[in-house]
DNA sequence: ATGGTAGTTTGACTA
């Protein structure tokens, strides 16, 4: 069974149902993972989704922020969803793939500004939420899983337009990166992306606030694809749509692909 | 050290 995989951190479904379409329409993936939806669940647009074949869904909404969903045109089941650090936050969701593969999909917290968990609720609950998988994941002892989101952590060197000045800017620091780690060896993770494309810089995300992004190219790669070691031998053709960023009122983050043999 | 932009709950929150 083949398999193509796309996630993207939207930025609002209702705003860029547009982008989502064109993006299924041309590049066909079985399967696309979105995060923040920005919408309640019954306010998430699915008829377009419907004709262009993606028949099968597993959608966590919430008002205003975060919200994920799995959107497949191969039957899903076993829809689930975890509620990390108890807070409600639409984070998380996953499915299984009738060869028994399981899809997370994860939009783990952006973790303010300040890198310190004393001075910063927010980098704290970042911190709190990577552990809480950690801890998921070495009692699941996952098996045949792809894991996508956005992780909100860009753990190389080249996955930064600058290592030395972004050691202290939260998604890069040691303390994260450490704990992503420990999340992906809990996990039995390996970092598809960079197993299938090891060399140079690359990006899935440019600020907003930069009006000439393309031109600084200041980005980080923070949303990612992951399969466990069972599998990852499996992956190819991974790619990262950067063109996407361009397009007319773009997400800031660009769409991540993979594929599998299965 | 600061401010820059975008989206949503129209104003202050999130990123």
């Amino acid at each position: 069974m083949k398999l193509k995989i796309v996630t993207w951190n939207i930025n609002s479904i209702r705003l860029r149902e547009d982008h989502v379409c064109s993006l299924l329409a041309k590049y066909k993936p079985d399967i696309i993972c979105l995060q923040e939806l920005k919408a309640p669940t019954e306010s998430v647009p699915i008829s377009r989704l419907e004709e262009l074949g993606y028949k099968y869904r597993v959608i966590r909404g919430q008002k205003s922020y975060n919200g994920v969903a799995i959107i497949s045109r191969i039957p899903l089941s076993d829809a689930d969803y975890c509620d990390y650090c108890l807070k409600g936050d639409a984070r998380h969701v996953s499915a299984r793939l009738s060869n028994g593969v399981e899809i997370q999909n994860f939009y783990i917290p952006a973790g303010g500004d300040i890198p310190n968990r004393e001075e910063n609720k927010k980098f704290a609950h970042k911190l709190d939420f990577l552990n809480e998988m950690k801890i998921n994941f070495i009692k699941k002892r996952l098996s045949k899983t792809i894991l996508v989101g956005d992780l909100n952590i860009a753990p190389l060197e080249h996955d930064v337009w600058s290592h030395s000045q972004l050691l202290k800017v939260v998604s890069h620091t040691p303390i994260e990166i450490e704990a992503l780690q420990k999340v992906a060896e809990a996990g039995n993770f390996i970092d598809i992306t960079r197993k299938n494309i090891p060399d140079g810089l690359l990006y899935s995300w440019w600020s907003y606030r930069s009006p000439n992004w393309s031109m600084s190219n200041r980005g980080r790669r923070l949303d990612h694809i992951w399969a466990t070691s069972d599998i990852a031998m499996k992956a190819h053709s991974s790619f990262i749509l950067k063109e996407a960023r361009s397009w007319e009122r773009p997400s800031d983050h660009v769409p991540v692909f993979a594929e599998f043999n299965l």
